[in-house]
DNA sequence: ATGGCAGGGCACCCCTGA
């Protein structure tokens, strides 16, 4: 089986292009989105049903918001951090075929003066601690998704025009290193890859043709899944569409 | 040093994203 997470930025524009991809990616068994922005009477259910998928989701009005788009039913579902106060929707678990699926999507920071860089900070803490638990009676867990975390300068185009800002701080790569702690493992970096290879890049200034891009969306697999791990992969051709969303979907092979 | 593109809300300009 396959898992997957796209940060599609705007459910509504893109679900035609989620549906397309889904139905030429048929190995694909759950698809994690984020940034669906819609609130959930009008998340398109219906619609996602009627393709033949289960779906689960939790949204809110113009920010945020997550889903996750299965072959199998989604079972045992969790919204957001539990015992960690947020209006905003950023986390949605379920259990698929087994897997203990995390889909999340990590605070931006916005700068690192910013009031959203402790907010942040705090954010990953919880999500931490959450992870730590669903470990304990799920070790067959992923956490996919977008986490607005560069781990490694070589997981950004071009170091200098972002040192001193998020995505690439000290404290927020010492967190992704926390979670590698708990035994996660990224399963990007469990195999060979090309250089330069990243999952977002700015609208602006023609980046996606000069490959101006970072690897911020990830698929980390807990220590008792990733021996499954047979594959992982950033697939760059959904950027080339139409109305692209900024960010391409990351898949994770499973045997 | 700044803005650049895109989406959404809401009213035509502002906020946010990364």
């Amino acid at each position: 089986m396959k898992i997957a997470t796209w940060n599609v930025n705007s459910l509504k524009v893109r679900l035609p292009q989620v549906l397309e991809w889904l139905a030429t990616h048929t190995d694909i068994t759950a698809l994690c989105l984020q940034e669906t922005k819609m609130d959930d009477p009008v998340f398109p259910k219906a619609e996602i049903e009627a393709a033949g998928f289960y779906v689960e989701f939790a949204g809110q009005k113009t920010y945020n918001g997550v889903a996750i788009i299965a072959r199998a039913p989604i079972e045992n579902v969790i919204i957001n951090i539990p015992n960690f106060e947020d209006p905003q929707k950023r986390v949605i678990t379920a259990t698929v075929n087994g897997i203990r699926l995390i889909g999340a999507y990590i605070p931006n920071g916005q700068s690192l003066d910013s009031d959203k860089y402790p907010y942040k900070l705090a954010w990953l803490a919880a999500l931490k601690e959450f992870i730590a638990e669903e470990l304990k009676q799920h070790p067959k867990l992923a956490l996919l998704g977008d986490y607005n975390i560069a781990p490694e300068d070589r997981d950004v185009h071009d170091i200098k025009k972002w040192i001193g800002g998020v995505l690439v701080s000290p404290a927020e790569r010492a967190i992704f290193a926390d979670l590698l702690a708990l035994g996660l493992v990224d399963s990007f970096r469990m195999f060979e890859q090309a250089e330069k290879a990243f999952s977002w890049w700015d609208y602006r200034g023609f980046s996606f043709k000069k490959n101006a891009g970072l690897r911020i969306d990830h698929i980390l697999l807990s220590s008792t899944l990733a021996p499954q791990c047979i594959a992982c992969e950033i697939d760059v051709e959904p950027r080339k569409n139409e109305r692209p969303s900024d960010h391409t979907p990351v898949i994770a092979t499973l045997n």
